[in-house]
DNA sequence: AAAACGGGGCG
DNA sequence: CGCCCAGTTTT
């Protein structure tokens, strides 16, 4: 945890006194005429804001209202929530989801009973050690019922900073959060820190959008660099996550008669390249049956020049027990594997082959350099992938070990 | 620091 | 249905 005096020093906010104290006022003065009237404002009892800001952490404000107030007349304060059964607790949040989250408030009650005697404590870094209470919650807590200068940094608070500072620097690392948290330590209103806080939500939840494509003047525009270049809709970054694309693949395992197994080098396009793998082919669409051909029909289109090259012939390769249907069963009995990339998720599914010893090699004229049969004593003398090391460890009909 | 978690809501 | 969300926990 890096401490608050460290953050302020090494990022001081680009604004004056001057411009803090107004952007202070502008922000209040509309909070107290334009925010929300919501049932866990009514006063600064830690339970019920507690309560209601775990309920906030999933579900939408009209949705909570309801469920906060019965979850406050059922269990009106610590001592009953701590001494609460599970199904009294689920019965209270059935709809809500994340159901873990309620188990974890019975337990965090529990430990305001034996860690802190029955007083809700008041320290930020104290509720950090209640279970389910982290920064954010923990910032709220502190802020709204203990007057405290903690930001409640969550996603609305973040958006609106990069914005009107016009952050460019990806808000999902700690750094840019380290020095977003920096610039709300030196903007929030020590006089009203609580109110601060829940200013920022509402103008994050009403105003400042996620999705505000068209940037409408708004009570904090003077101080909001993305609305004076009318860059709003940039802000926050966030890294460019390729999503990671799926692809499925068939993996052949071939062994020949004298237990070899044929592997191939990835060439310098492909991922991997250079690297020691099993033949492999994308696949688009997993079927539950497969006819033998639609099994080996793939192999042949990819690498079949290759593979006559290295005197194979097409009907010298056996399906494992050389049935002519396969089942996905069969399938999982051979075993799958999971490959994550940072840009691309592989699932390869195992295909063991043997090459018929009575039809096994014509002569080989030109041996492709990216082919070899090996045995599999000598697996660890070439060069291989995690990838291909998982395929090793994959339930296999015979042991390459 | 990064991944896992989690279940309702959404396209 | 599969993906996403937004925080906390876990590794």
């Amino acid at each position: 945890m890096v401490k608050r005096q460290q953050l302020i020093e090494r990022y001081p906010i680009p604004w004056t006194e001057e411009q803090v104290a107004a952007f202070r006022d502008t922000l209040l003065a509309w909070y107290d005429q334009t925010g929300r009237d919501l049932p866990w404002r009514q006063d600064q009892d830690p339970y019920k804001i507690w309560v209601s800001e775990i309920m906030l952490q999933q579900t939408q404000v009209a949705t909570v209202i309801p469920y906060y107030y019965r979850f406050i007349e059922e269990l009106p304060d610590v001592a009953a929530l701590a001494q609460a059964d599970e199904d009294t607790l689920l019965g209270l949040w059935q709809g809500l989801g994340y159901y873990s989250r309620v188990k974890n408030m019975k337990v965090a009650a529990q430990q305001i009973e034996t860690d802190f005697a029955g007083e809700f404590p008041q320290a930020y870094q104290d509720l950090l050690t209640l279970k389910g209470i982290g920064p954010y919650t923990a910032g709220a807590i502190a802020s709204i019922a203990f007057n405290q200068a903690e930001p409640a940094m969550d996603g609305n608070l973040i958006r609106i900073v990069s914005r009107l500072f016009e952050i460019e620097e990806d808000v999902t690392l700690t750094a840019t959060q380290h020095k977003i948290r920096a610039y709300l330590y030196q903007l929030i209103d020590p006089e009203r820190p609580g109110d601060f806080n829940q200013a920022l939500m509402d103008m994050g939840a009403m105003v400042m959008t996620p999705h505000q494509d068209r940037p409408d003047p708004h009570p904090l525009k003077d101080f909001d660099q993305s609305y004076q270049h009318q860059t709003s809709h940039l802000y926050p970054v966030k890294k460019a996550k390729l999503k990671a694309s799926k692809h499925t693949y068939l993996a052949y395992v071939i062994q020949n008669a004298a237990g070899q197994f044929l592997m191939r080098r990835h060439t310098d396009q492909e991922l991997l390249s250079g690297l020691w793998h099993f033949p492999l082919v994308e696949q688009d669409m997993v079927m539950e049956t497969v006819s033998r051909g639609e099994l080996i029909d793939p192999l042949w289109r990819d690498f079949g020049q290759d593979l006559q090259a290295l005197g194979i012939k097409n009907e010298a390769l056996k399906l494992l027990h050389n049935r002519n249907q396969y089942q996905q069963t069969d399938f999982n009995h051979y075993g799958q594997v999971k490959h994550v990339f940072s840009h691309r998720i592989w699932q390869c599914q195992l295909v063991p082959l043997i090459l018929s010893p009575a039809e096994e090699m014509t002569d080989s004229v030109n041996w492709p350099e990216d082919f070899i049969w090996i045995d599999a004593s000598k697996l660890d003398q070439i060069p291989i992938s995690t990838l291909q090391k998982k395929l090793l460890q994959a339930r296999l009909p015979f042991d390459p070990k």
